[in-house]
DNA sequence: CCGATAATGTACGAACTAGTACGTTCACGG
DNA sequence: CCGTGAACGTACTAGTTCGTACATTATCGG
């Protein structure tokens, strides 16, 4: 009757079991946050159960730690793309700032996870070793372009590398981070189809007004 | 023997004790998020004991959004100083920027609760009635300033105060909400008092140079 | 001065929640 | 083909947490 030979129809799959955990906890502590999350239902929503929570990675706050650290390792990835060789300062920022807008979009629970994680003042980041390394690819790229505008005179003298990654991100996670509050005072949608071309701009615009003022 | 006579004095006082209670809450609310504070941690740092806290607010949830209230009507205040008359445009601008840096660093505890807030889709806030005008002073002042600039040809034509708005509060609650991350992942602490003032230049900078490119 | 009511304190319960003890089933090597 | 260990499931517990029933004290009008 049985005919497991194939691999994917698999019943026991460590890799599997693992990886749907983790997406479900990633959904669950970003849509409730670490204390609101309950490993119940958690497990609920997986197509295992809570013993294997515990089985693979120790605890609600080990698994909470393993959801960030996966979160974060995917972001790593974002900044590579950035074109340093072969675009002029302008062009290569405005695409920074776009390639950074679109992903932020594209990754809302991310975005959750880090307000989740600043309230409670990243302890849980401060236990992870995914730190190493993700300062600098983020940086590395910018760092070179901002000294190529500054070279040839079009960019201001002061301009500061995470300085302006701050700016990027300042713009990209409040939009999404805020989005709530801001739609419930002032009636806006900053999530809106119809604005996100007019954002998306705006913020390519601000940082190059910015840096060549 | 007991003399009571003296208003200040006078041992069952219910302002004294609501204030006291909305006090300690803000703090628990802020620094442990909604579902992470404790009724019971709440009362034992009061001067009073749980049994006020259902007395006087009905309960957790109410007490949350009675946290929020308070919080959001302390900001109401903010923008009313923005001198609109006497400042030309520019001048106006940085002085809101920088009047807005300023309070946001004098509150912590509200920028906290507004993540919260956000965190929690601003259910509590929309199920409260001090939205109402919360919008209006926030973006009156800005809208006349940005129109003087605009008629007097300095500032762009598609400068709209929401996005204005917008763009500020997100340096400055960028700036404190996720401080903890960042300080992690590039080791830079954006509250350190030898960088405020040149944030705060920034800040006005950033935008009186979009606005007049 | 006294009764009514607002304000306060104590002790407790019902429900929830993280974590675990214990038992079971599958897969793979020998 | 079978034994051993990895992978998995069930049922339970100890502790927590919001909320409340009930008792008590202060204050103020008459």
């Amino acid at each position: 009757m049985a005919a497991p030979a194939s691999e994917a129809e698999r019943q026991r799959d460590k890799e599997r079991t693992r990886a749907d955990i983790l997406a479900v906890a990633t959904r669950e502590f970003a849509d409730k946050g670490y204390t609101g999350a309950r490993v119940d239902e958690i497990a609920a929503r997986t197509s295992t159960t809570k013993r294997m929570i515990y089985y693979y990675f120790g605890g609600k706050e080990q698994l909470y730690i393993a959801v960030l650290e996966q979160a974060y390792s995917a972001i790593r990835t974002l900044e590579r793309q950035l074109d340093v060789e072969h675009l002029d300062p302008e062009d290569a920022l405005r695409r920074l700032a776009a390639l950074t807008f679109d992903h932020h979009e594209a990754h809302p629970d991310f975005i959750r996870l880090v307000s989740i994680e600043n309230i409670h003042h990243a302890q849980h980041l401060a236990q992870s070793e995914i730190l190493a390394g993700l300062a600098d690819p983020a940086l590395g790229g910018l760092a070179v372009v901002l000294e190529r505008g500054r070279a040839a005179g079009r960019f201001r003298a002061d301009a500061d590398p995470l300085d302006i990654h701050m700016v990027i991100s300042a713009f990209c996670v409040f939009r999404l981070a805020n989005r709530h509050t801001f739609q419930a005072i002032f009636g806006r949608d900053m999530l809106d189809p119809a604005r996100r071309e007019h954002y998306r701009t705006m913020l390519g615009d601000l940082v190059i007004d910015y840096l060549t003022a």
